[in-house]
RNA sequence: GGUCCCAUCGUCUAGUGGUUAGGACGCCGGCCUCUCACGUCGGUAACAUGGGUUCGAAUCCCAUUGGGACCA
């Protein structure tokens, strides 16, 4: 059996959306499960709308993604000459012919079958005219006239299209530039392509595709036509729906895995398997399962399962994708003993990585605020002596190890008759600023010791402050 | 307007003639507990509607409704 070849061919128009992500990582699973090769195709024939700023951002997301390409990028701006050449074969086969219509007169025909209630078409006026290639002239593929194009789609099933409902449709415009329709089928047959997986908005224009590799006697492809994803409104997923550019993801702490595993659990399934890795994904992804409808984009789910894989990585995995969130944020990992070791202590409370920075703040600042809130609550002047034994404990101890710790915070409740939850908590908001946060000793042993007690000799300062207040 | 596609909890889905219709996210509650989480246990909630076919339909057929896509 020939090695499966599929491709992932966006328009560089705007960013890399969540829609073309899936399509893209559609075909390169499938392609990667079945030992075959993925190409990339940049179609920039639009000329007006497509920019290299949109390529470096296709290029920058499919990266992140970690979505690589066997072949390509090709660009269809490149391949003008392959296109004229098969305009030619095609007209000199009798497939294409030439049409000197004016926009208007087409115009006027499509205004007379709307009137009528049919379908808007040209009439065929210059069909048999046996016209020649002249300036100022489309090219136009000949339609059968009767008899129904079938799509043998893998994942929508066999779909009858009415030929009388096909145009004879324009191949290559008046000023020479080819149209959509022809140079995807000409790519793809000249690539090799003999999978094509893509966005179900497609499937009108394939029975026309169809048509062109029968006049070309090119092997059909198979087809696969995945639904699309919707907002939560049920519309195609826009701009009002928020992110849409995949590497906005990334900047908001997503990881590369969980994204995939999202994008892919939403419209295929693996029985009831939820949490994939890379590797299984490619290991299990077939395109019989993929479902038939729409499926809407829903970030609690995301955000479930980006939970997941934080906690699945380790945390030195972790670092490379959390240093540049950390960074924005202006927290450099100098500042901290080990940066694992906060990660550690971080992973099982962070949906995001944007989160997990968020709450590591305290360990990178040089101090911490107090929340006034939890200073009225926690730092009542009982506090103050098991803290200052707490401190005596913390001295004697050569390393902070959380066994260590917990020694010296058990020495402090025998002494004192205080349960944990009476010293760990003033203990909690002198080192964090407030009351919630990792467990106390891992808190230490991360934040280490000279922030620790420095911390803490601060925190008596400021008690020390609060009577003298109250005192006066 | 024409053509095409789709239809199971709010969302993602399992299910392919016989199930108490299962799982996950979310939400609610219990447990765990040094706080917050994690975890764990339990609860909430669905076969769009109407006809057929069949001893029996979520499952097969038809219609309706609803949603979506493409062309204009």
């Amino acid at each position: 059996m020939d090695p499966i070849v599929t491709r992932f061919a966006p328009s560089p128009t705007g960013y890399l959306h969540v829609g073309g992500a899936r399509t893209a990582l559609f075909n390169w699973l499938y392609a990667r499960h079945t030992g075959g090769r993925f190409i990339l195709r940049i179609e920039d024939t639009d000329t007006v709308r497509s920019t290299k700023e949109s390529v470096e951002a296709i290029f920058q997301a499919l990266q992140w993604l970690e979505i690589d390409w066997d072949e390509g990028p090709y660009f269809q701006s490149q391949r003008t000459d392959i296109y004229q050449t098969y305009a030619k074969r095609l007209f000199e086969s009798g497939h294409a012919y030439y049409c000197t219509c004016s926009p208007e007169a087409v115009e006027e025909m499509r205004r007379k079958a709307m009137a009528t209630g049919a379908n808007p078409r040209y009439d065929g006026t210059c069909r048999d005219k046996g016209l020649g290639p002249r300036p100022g002239a489309v090219l136009r593929f000949r339609s059968p006239a009767t008899g129904t194009t079938v799509l043998d789609d893998v994942v929508k099933g066999g779909i009858a299209f009415q030929n009388t409902e096909l145009d004879d449709f324009v191949l290559v415009r008046s000023d020479g530039t080819p149209t959509y329709n022809f140079v995807v089928v000409v790519d793809d047959i000249t690539m090799g392509i003999n999978t094509i997986i893509r966005g179900d908005d497609h499937v009108m224009n394939t029975p026309k595709q169809i048509q062109i590799y029968r006049a070309l006697e090119a092997t059909l492809p198979v087809f696969a036509h995945v639904p699309m994803v919707l907002g939560p409104d049920r519309t195609r997923l826009s701009k009002r729906h928020g992110a849409m550019s995949v590497t906005a993801y990334r900047d908001m702490g997503y990881l590369p895995e969980a994204f995939i595993n999202y994008l892919v659990r939403l419209g295929w399934s693996c029985g009831d398997q939820e949490f994939f890795t890379r590797a299984e994904l490619i290991e299990k992804f077939s395109l019989e399962n993929i479902g038939r409808s729409a499926g809407i984009f829903d970030l609690a789910k995301l955000q479930a399962l980006n939970a997941d894989h934080i906690q699945a990585l380790s945390p030195e995995a972790l670092v490379p994708h959390l240093a540049p969130i950390l960074a924005q944020k202006g927290l450099v990992p100098d500042t901290v003993p080990s940066l694992p070791r906060v990660i550690a202590t971080l992973q099982p409370r962070s949906k995001t990585l944007e989160e997990m920075a968020d709450q590591a703040r305290f360990y990178f600042d040089e101090t911490v605020d107090y929340d006034p809130a939890a200073v009225k609550k926690v730092f009542k002047p009982a506090v103050v002596e098991p803290l200052r034994q707490l401190v005596a404990e913390l001295e004697k101890l050569d390393t902070f190890t959380e066994a260590g710790l917990e020694a010296a915070f058990v020495a402090v409740m025998e002494a004192t008759g205080l349960k944990l939850g009476k010293i760990a908590q003033p203990v909690r908001l002198a080192l964090t600023g407030r009351t919630a946060s990792p467990g106390i000793f891992e808190t230490i042993e991360a934040l280490g010791r000279t922030k620790t007690m420095d911390r803490l000799r601060r925190a008596l300062d400021f008690l020390d402050g609060m009577e003298g207040q109250t005192g006066a």
